[in-house]
DNA sequence: ATGTTTGTTCCGAT
DNA sequence: CATCGGAACAAACA
């Protein structure tokens, strides 16, 4: 599940557990493979010390420093991406042959493992340069944007607005749940062109992109049905628990029945009557004249 | 057996 | 060039 909320649950719990901390040992699956090799990160990350925690998007950046230098452990948990704090170390599966892929040990007994059923996502160590690659990849951060940048940003795409908060070069860190309830909330169908929207529009989504990150981060994140999601310490997210609209199958505003449709192959929930697709103001050209 | 899933990237088609 | 849809990555589940 980790979008944004999630990350940053983690990402939070992480600064606050491994600051400061020397990694004593590291260990990666005989069976996988960290950039740029697994020799290189475990010559770098041992006996390196965890200097701070961050977050760009989606990727978790772990600093790492040794004698003067610098790297970024960063970590992309994709689908099914988990990382485990430990107080103790896990003794029983050896990180060779068990679910583990990356284990790192930190003076003092305690252990960070990252384990990925499905593999989608990643561990690798960047250098400044790299660290730098990966930035520019990735829009500005919902939670900080303009309201400014935030339509520009939208607007210079023609596709539909959901597609559009997919795009991690637009804007960063929304996935396919918050992006679900975050149209609901602003009362915009999914499929309404970028450039249709008007000012007022955009004003109101990225109010309500903020609000439900927000709550989503308040609940620790969101863990589904197949329970793959927990933070550090392996508690479930309760943010399921407040969802809009995304598995949802009546409008919690009207009580119509939701329809359910695929866009751009995902999962797209939206209240037919809440939800127009007509913009309201089409036709106007608010947006340009005040740009110009 | 087929379709679905929280993410991302790449490719060929348009 | 921009964008789209689908496939790919791989696994669990209904």
């Amino acid at each position: 599940m980790p979008e944004l909320p999630e990350v940053t649950t983690i990402s939070n719990q992480l600064k606050k557990e491994l600051t400061g901390k020397v990694i004593s040992s590291v260990s990666v699956n005989v069976g996988y493979k960290v950039h740029p090799s697994n020799e290189e990160f475990l010559k770098w990350v041992t006996r390196s010390t965890i200097e701070d925690v961050g977050r760009i998007a989606k990727v978790i950046v772990i600093i790492v420093g040794k004698s003067d230098a610098r790297r970024y452990i960063s970590i992309h948990l994709a689908m099914t991406g988990r990382l485990r704090f430990w107080r103790s170390l896990p003794n029983q599966e050896s990180p060779q042959t068990g679910d583990s892929l990356v284990e790192m040990r930190f003076e003092g007994g305690t252990s960070l493992v990252f384990t990925d059923v499905r593999r989608f996502g990643y561990v690798k160590l960047l250098n400044e340069g790299e660290l730098k690659v990966l930035k520019a990849k990735y829009g500005p951060d919902p939670l900080s944007v303009d309201l400014k940048s935030f339509s520009k940003n939208i607007r210079s795409r023609r596709t539909n607005i959901k597609n559009a908060l997919l795009d991690q070069s637009l804007i960063s860190g929304i996935g396919n749940i918050y992006a679900n309830d975050a149209l609901f909330m602003a009362k915009i169908h999914p499929k309404v062109s970028t450039g249709d929207l008007t000012i007022q529009q955009f004003n109101n989504l990225l109010s309500s992109i903020r609000q439900i990150l927000y709550e989503g981060i308040e609940h620790r994140g969101s863990t589904l049905g197949d329970l793959m999601y927990t933070d550090i310490y392996g508690f479930y997210g309760e943010h399921q628990n407040y969802f809009r609209i995304y598995g949802k199958s009546f409008c919690s505003i009207c009580k119509s029945k939701l329809e359910f449709m695929v866009l751009n192959s995902r999962g797209t929930y939206f209240c037919p009557v809440c939800q127009k697709e007509d913009s309201p103001d089409s036709g106007e050209s608010l947006y340009r004249s005040l740009l110009i």
